[in-house]
DNA sequence: AACTATTTATAAG
DNA sequence: TCTTATAAATAGT
């Protein structure tokens, strides 16, 4: 006890912790907006564990409190979607009915067992392609350094010295590949705000070959 | 400390408590089933959270290992995946090339700025429908009591003096809408699992009115 | 974006 | 299922 400050001082604690929450819309923007992007990683997170760990096929559709969408499929939004359409079930269902407008929702459980087809859909077809940022005003050159590091050179991004990336942030993807794909989320986050236009690499790294 | 057991018995712990697991395909088909179970609830909570803490619209579509399809949709699953279809975007994508077929998945994030539409389909009809139970095996009575809970009298189930599908459970309800809807989920588990054949309690509480 | 202090989610039993 | 003991997620700074 070399290092004791003072007697009767509580060690001050740096933070208040984290605090329950009721679940009810949040009203202040700027937390709003933070809670939706940790949630929404957190939630995409746990998809990709659930395919990882089950074998389950999982899609998501998320719309942004600003209308903005969001998605995410194991193994691709478009196969989850087209899978669901095309087995034959019979639902078995429950509307929660909510307090408000903005507070309902449904689950729905189907047992493929029973043959009667209630969904109907034309396959939704997704068509991914790298588009330009948006425009959110930061630094090109940050931009640009950025896109380099994904871009670069051959091979994975994640096996070169991408120091302009925090490479100690990407070396925690190898604990599993799970976390990675997390983190190309996240990543893919930061770079649609940064506005980063590498609209090419994806060509780059499309079957894991330097094309 | 009046309670003391022994004097060097080291308080032995009832469980090992929760470890670490690596995110890869659980072998052993018993926890597989459980995990999958656990997880796809504790997902459909989150997102149940997203949607009522953010005002996002979510919609998850899950296949489990043995195929059956989970939706789970805020305020719908048909309303959201209309919404998408009908959104005008580019997206920014990223395929997360994985270890092996069975994991791989899919993050796509649009933005509405871009105006270049790289989604048709057609909407996602969804027609729910209660349909009857499928067939685990379990007592009948059982079955019979669980299904009068559910359907026995006019207004919501859990304003009901509903013994026999465990009160004490129904009540943490209470605490929040979003937990009502994951608790929702987990009945219907229940339900399917029993193989319970309460074809009309959705009829009785469709519209919040007892038909 | 980083960092805790806590609340939640869950792997084992 | 129900209970822990722990691992994870995340609200507030």
């Amino acid at each position: 006890m070399s290092d004791d400050s003072s007697s009767t001082v509580t060690q001050q604690k740096r933070t208040m912790g984290r605090k329950k929450i009721d679940i009810k819309k949040i009203q202040n923007t700027s937390s709003l907006q933070v809670t939706f992007s940790k949630r929404r990683t957190g939630l995409f997170r746990k998809a990709s564990q659930l395919g990882a760990l089950c074998g389950a096929e999982v899609a998501i559709l998320v719309f942004s409190p600003h209308g903005r969408p969001f998605v995410f499929g194991h193994p691709s939004v478009d196969s989850v979607i087209s899978r669901l359409a095309s087995t034959s079930t019979s639902a078995e269902c429950m509307h929660a009915s909510g307090d408000d407008e903005e507070t309902q929702s449904s689950i729905v459980q189907s047992n493929p067992a029973h043959s009667s087809t209630t969904y109907q859909t034309e396959s939704l077809r997704l068509r991914l392609r790298v588009g330009g940022g948006g425009s959110m005003g930061l630094v090109k050159e940050e931009t640009q350094e950025v896109a380099e590091a994904w871009s670069g050179g051959c091979g994975f991004w994640w096996d070169q010295p991408t120091e302009k990336m925090k490479l100690h942030e990407l070396k925690q993807f190898k604990t599993s590949l799970e976390d990675l794909r997390a983190k190309v989320g996240m990543q893919l986050d930061e770079m649609a705000r940064r506005k980063l236009a590498a609209r090419d690499f994806l060509g780059v790294y499309r079957n894991g070959s330097c094309g």
